[in-house]
DNA sequence: GAATAATTTAACTAAATAGTTAAACTTTTT
DNA sequence: AAAAAGTTTAACTATTTAGTTAAATTATTC
């Protein structure tokens, strides 16, 4: 094996500094929280050391910033790219909305605690106020909802009621997952298995309970 | 007013240092976490300084699994005096489940998201395996919800993701509550509002889905 | 291949924060 | 009222953690 072999081999398989960095930063972020994380672990997780991290990111807050906006935008991503649809079906909507939500929590275990405890925390804060600006969910689907209620497609319900319902049965069983755990003895397996066949149950509980 | 009425007075209107410290430790620890708490923090809410804090509560720590055990128990308190009651049918359980860990919420605001993510910052951690040990709520519970489906009073459904549909429904809310108000441009009184009338919409909403 | 720029480190400083001490003050007991 | 116990404080120390510096190393450009 050549010399440049080596080189291209390494930069295939090894990450930039950079990318190492917010790689480390993510997953200790999201477990620990902005006051819980602690620099030193950022940096040992990155296999750097702490000058490094300052070297490419000017200070703590900074590189929260960066990944408490990421992890934001992620949240609900998936959800923006359909919401609006003309062609789906409020049904539809309903299924997809569960599904991805679902799917999202369990490919990024700790993003949504993360992103709601440092809401909770810092709501005032100039960060929650400029990203919570950019992700307000689309006022389409409440009208969505409304225009169902009045053609008589389902049952009368406060479209921001059901709007709610749907986001909570999706997505509080991975904030809680700690608590349900210990509280239901449910092992790791159980409990990803338990969250597949939620795709489907959600959907089809949220659709039995608004249909007429 | 004598010497004596002053002392009596003080003593109704004044809480005991006591008190005082542990009332500003559940305002501070519940907003902020364990690791986003200040005990100088603590103690200026209490109108004291930090020596008088370390001398009734050794350390941080001690102070914490205090507030933090309580807070665990409160957050399910009510759910256990009836959950495994003979007398009351599935569904009136399921609406008593539903008002109480809403006026719960209502009540504590910043409860649920805290214990929850205090939990899940240290989940391993000798603390939670303590208390997590202690609120196991009741498998009666989840008895009684396959009984219904076994005698055919509802249709079909896991009792374990039924209850984990309840408490969804009835805390998400609350734990997610300021993405929701910025998502929804909602003030806290028609917050309140909605989750006043959620006793009773979410409890329709799920008899709605699991009767025949 | 020398010069320049980018990357990386060890060792440091600065700031924040938990915790201690010794003395003063207050209340209760004898 | 003297002694003892309980309470409170100002000023301190110890520890943790963010952030800096200057020098060494490596990669890139001319």
């Amino acid at each position: 094996m050549t010399h440049t072999e080596e080189i291209t081999l390494a930069k295939e398989i090894e990450l930039s500094t950079e990318e190492k960095i917010l790689h480390s930063a993510r997953k200790v972020f999201t477990k620990k929280g902005l006051s819980g994380a602690r620099m030193q672990d950022i940096a040992d997780e990155a296999g750097i050391n702490k000058a490094l991290l300052h070297y490419y990111f000017r200070s703590k807050e900074k590189l929260f910033e960066k990944i408490f906006e990421e992890a934001s935008t992620k949240m609900f991503a998936k959800l923006t790219e359909f919401i609006d649809s003309k062609e789906l079906s409020l049904f539809e909507k309903i299924e997809k909305m569960v599904e991805n939500q679902i799917a999202m929590s369990m490919e990024n275990p700790f993003l949504p605690a993360f992103v709601i405890n440092e809401f909770h925390q810092n709501a005032e804060g100039s960060i929650c106020q400029t990203i919570g600006r950019k992700m307000s969910v689309s006022h389409k689907l409440i009208e969505h909802i409304q225009e169902a209620v009045n053609q008589g497609l389902i049952r009368p319900i406060n479209p921001i009621q059901l709007f709610i319902n749907i986001m909570s049965l999706s997505m509080f069983p991975f904030v809680s997952k700690p608590i349900l755990q210990i509280n239901m003895n449910v092992t790791e397996e159980q409990f990803a298995l338990l969250m597949e066949q939620r795709k489907k149950d959600v959907a089809d509980f949220v659709i039995r309970a608004i249909k007429l």
